[in-house]
RNA sequence: UCCCCUGUAGCUCAGCUGGCAGAGCAAGUGGCUGUUAACCACUGGGUCCGGUGUUCGAACCACCGCGGGGGAGCCA
């Protein structure tokens, strides 16, 4: 099969009246008793073509009918002339002489109109959303970022890991976790029986995994350099616009490796990826400055110049506590990052992305690696304007003595961990690693408020509807 | 899970102290113009989220339920 040129590609060529085939879907009609006005999309860009139907057409019968049921969402073929514009407004356009209309969009039954809708109408339509110019440009940077991320790592020497979506480990403390059974619940239910998981699918409770790290980090200690990016999921019952119970994250864990290269890497994994949305992804990013968050070009472009400001969590307290500022939770060493102080720190403090480091041990995980002052841990998170936490990460505790007590401290079983405990037993090395929510890269580059509008179909409490 | 806001035409919303259901956009029809968020005129369009109650009378007040949004917590 030859594919035909995208109107992406027929809006760049040099139009000398070559014949062309467009196929899409309309967006507007304008008529005019000389002549109708098609703008059709086809999703390979933002901007549509226009296509000018004569009134010489209008004399074929079957074509004036076709036109008279052309409205916004149907498909259309065209085949014509790409020539020179006469009109202001667009460079090229396509001469029609063939029109055929594939699939009609009855106007007074489809959703979508020929103007502006609210997100939150959109997102009971998310199967329609897509047609939209927002939609479209979220899926298109979102495809982008995806290919970028595997770009970087690739260049860099890492290998893409496929980590388990289905775990058995049920105690990683990241979070409230799905379970996944293959009983039938409703007759044990009926039954009164207690559930015997030795019957389940698997002979023992098991969950879809809510991080790929742990399973990573074994890949990393042969590898040296690997990463993952798959779903995640996680049962919590969030209800934020920054909180998904599906979502996407990147976790990359380098061996050999310490927290300030764990930061660098974090640091220019951003920057290279922002680089590349402004790069590649300039049309859609020009319509999300101008429709969605103006100043967000420019926000953009400082990320990729400007060096992240980088903290301790000791004298991120202190800033706070010396700031003037009000908050709704006071401020002290031990507390955890409110939402109100990442703010504070990004917008206020910083102007720009912060690296937060050396947490205190007990608000952190327990395979991070303990400091020598016994009260902070080598942890990292990368803090932005707008929302606050897209990454989180930390040097490893790689010494098998130190993380075996920092377990028992914990209260952790040790049993199910001995494979996680035999990479300290053999071969231990210092590594490194982080998590990026894919969704909440997005959020910061598109200029989009909700993480429910980057993904196609999003997953929350009580919404997996499509 | 908690707090706040909200639900009225296809969409976005107004609707005063409880007294005949409204606007803009969209759509349909006609007109006009190489149009481009097209323009002008006319037309159609309602389970006022659901239930119960108060009242002579409820879109409006009260209670219960459901949906949506924002914020907080948890986190990526």
């Amino acid at each position: 099969m030859t594919l035909l040129p995208t109107i992406k590609q027929l809006l760049s060529m040099e139009a000398v009246g070559q014949s062309v085939t467009v196929r899409g879907w309309v967006r507007t009609k304008r008529e005019t008793k000389q002549a109708v006005f098609l703008e059709v999309n086809d999703g390979s860009c933002l901007s549509n073509i226009q296509c000018v139907l004569d009134s010489f057409l209008r004399q074929n019968q079957s074509t004036n009918e076709s036109i008279l049921r052309l409205s916004t969402g149907a498909s259309v073929e065209i085949i014509g002339e790409l020539v020179p514009s006469p009109a202001k407004g667009q460079r090229v356009e396509v001469k029609c002489q063939q029109l055929k209309l594939i699939g009609e969009a009855p106007p007074e039954r489809y959703p979508l109109q020929k103007k502006a809708h609210s997100l939150e109408f959109l997102r009971e339509i998310a199967h329609l959303r897509v047609r939209t110019n927002t939609f479209a440009a979220v899926a298109r940077v979102r495809n982008r970022m995806a290919f970028a991320i595997h770009q970087f790592f690739q260049e860099r020497g890492f290998y893409y890991i496929h980590t388990p979506i289905i775990t058995t480990s049920d105690a990683e403390g990241a979070g409230a976790m799905f379970q996944v059974t293959s009983l039938d619940l409703e007759a044990l239910s009926k039954s009164g029986t207690p559930i015997d998981y030795e019957k389940d699918f698997f002979g023992k409770k098991a969950f879809l995994t809510v991080s790929g790290q742990l399973n990573v980090e074994t890949y990393c200690q042969a590898l040296s350099r690997v990463y993952t990016f798959g779903p995640t999921f996680r049962a919590e019952n969030s209800n934020t616009t920054r909180h998904l119970a599906e979502f996407w994250m990147i976790e990359p864990e380098m061996a050999f490796a310490h927290l300030d290269d764990n930061i660098a890497l974090a640091t220019e994994f951003i920057q290279y990826l922002v680089a590349i949305a402004l790069q590649d992804c300039a049309e859609d990013i020009a319509f999300f400055d101008q429709r969605i968050q103006p100043g967000l070009r420019e926000s953009l472009e400082r990320i990729v110049k400007t060096s992240f400001t980088r903290m301790s969590y000791t004298e991120a307290i202190r800033e706070l506590e010396d700031s003037n500022a009000v908050f709704e939770f006071k401020p002290y060493w031990g507390c955890d990052l409110q939402s109100e102080h990442e703010k504070f720190l990004t917008e206020k403090v910083a102007g720009g992305p912060v690296v937060v480091t050396d947490y205190p041990k007990e608000i952190k995980a327990f395979y991070m690696k303990q400091n020598e002052d016994g009260k902070t841990v080598a942890a990292m998170d990368v803090l932005v304007p707008r929302f606050g936490e897209i990454i989180g990460g930390s040097e490893r505790e790689w010494r098998l003595d130190l993380l075996e007590k920092r377990m028992e401290e914990l209260g952790l079983a040790k049993e199910p961990y001995q494979w996680y405990l035999d990479l300290r037993r053999y071969g231990s090395t210092p590594h490194s690693g982080f998590g990026l929510g894919f969704e909440r890269l997005l959020l910061y580059i598109t200029g989009m408020t909700n993480i429910r509008d980057v993904i196609p179909f999003p997953r929350a409490p009580r919404q997996a509807d499509f």
